[in-house]
DNA sequence: GCAAAAGTGTTACCGTTACACCCATGT
DNA sequence: ACATGGGTGTAACGGTAACACTTTTGC
């Protein structure tokens, strides 16, 4: 029963699929490439691709992210392993199984497409309409993940450049929240979690929008969980 | 760059492998077999098997969770997909890609060992020495993944018969944990979550040990978040 | 001056923590 | 009687929520 031996397995395709999200204009943005051929020819899909002989899925996946973001040096970029889909029919030409990834992007290259990548494109998160496959549900649980680790852990630094303002910091929560938060309390909660941020020793400051006054810079600490958690608020169900 | 077209993939095995954990004598147990080929034979593993032509990897990993256990029914134990393992070099013989999985049991049946699976048993999870492939890192992110979860979900009631007493439900939280719970602040915490749990109607009592005074007895609610979470107590860091 | 964004301060509330204490059962 | 496990009560603490308010910039 241990089976290994016997050799009779199925031959599956391996591939890995890229939930790559980055902020902006204030909207979350995901990475989408148009098809070319059918099936879902003209359908915009998540970026992908084989994951090759002597690759790991974690190692195929920064070598697509590179290729689709067409960056130079992606080894900084926050990759988290999503799960795996399985279902037979969800390619119709072949058994490919897939393993999903999540990439957070700080500044979001323009419109990039690079090399020989096919025309790789920022999409607003809502309003992508449906994806080829299935890759609207593979986007809504990278969402879903993304959203809930940034209650318990530092992930917001990773859509922020190296150096960012504490406004900055909160944007990334209300944007992929979808809820507005305390400023006052935000600051608090962030300033008084030990290794969340730390100040630019500089002293520097430095202008978000137009007006306003100059904020502090600070840079992601070395904490990686937050304790306690910085909690969402509680959705209003409908009494 | 689609890729799909040029069917230019290179063939993998795909298999599940399963961490089954339960509580046995109030220890967390893990199912585990024996090898009995090369490589590592006479060496510690855990349940697993190849991923059918037409089964989805969650379909396999039920199919596996009834063949090692030998239950009859295991439509309604907790089953849940943990990360996928793919290494190039994770099985010496050939490149095999897993998804792992955790299940949760209830109440642990005897040696099980049903019909033409291999030798199943149940061991202590510490204490395992070392298992075959990367099987030690498997269970280890299992093992993490179940304690993180019982913060924030009403996982615990996984391990619980359908009906069980508070105290056995802090044992669970216990047990994982490796750490004490006040048992006063726990049964607040529990009976004001609502939809945690829900008292047996009939008002019944039972006897968990041999003496004291019985205890009332209680079925897993509907809820399957807590908000707020069980915060396991903070590791004490080394002064 | 006014709007906009950053930053500080204060109070009330709520959940948890750390206990002390009582109840029911078996030996 | 006493040990064992179930169950109740309570005061202190800590973090958060919900504000009001000041400061610094651009127009």
């Amino acid at each position: 029963m241990d089976g290994y031996d016997k050799y009779a397995y199925e031959p599956f395709a391996v591939t890995v699929d890229l939930a790559v999200l980055t902020l902006r204009a204030g909207a979350l943005h995901v990475l989408l490439v148009e098809r070319g051929q059918e099936p879902y020819a003209g359908t915009w899909a998540l970026p992908g691709g084989f994951v090759l002989p002597d690759e790991s899925a974690e190692t195929a996946a920064r070598r697509e992210l590179a290729e689709e973001t067409g960056l130079a040096d992606v080894s900084g970029l926050h990759l988290e392993q999503l799960r795996t889909y399985s279902e037979p029919d969800r390619d119709p030409r072949m058994r490919v199984v897939s393993v999903a990834f999540a990439a957070l992007l700080p500044h979001a290259p323009e419109p990039l497409g690079g090399g020989d990548a096919a025309q790789a494109r920022w999409l607003p998160y809502d309003g992508t309409g449906p994806l080829a496959f299935d890759h609207d549900r593979i986007l809504a649980d990278a969402h879903d993940r993304v959203g809930a680790k940034l209650e318990y852990s530092c992930l917001a630094t990773a859509f922020c450049a190296p150096e960012f303002t504490l406004g900055e910091l909160q944007r990334v929560y209300e944007t992929v929240w979808g809820t507005a938060l305390d400023r006052p309390n935000f600051r608090r909660k962030v300033l008084t979690t030990p290794g969340f941020v730390e100040p630019v020793p500089g002293g520097v400051a430095r202008l978000t929008g137009g007006r306003g006054k100059p904020a502090a810079l600070y840079r992601a600490g070395t904490a990686t969980t937050l304790h306690p958690p910085l909690l969402r608020p509680p959705r209003e169900g409908p009494a």
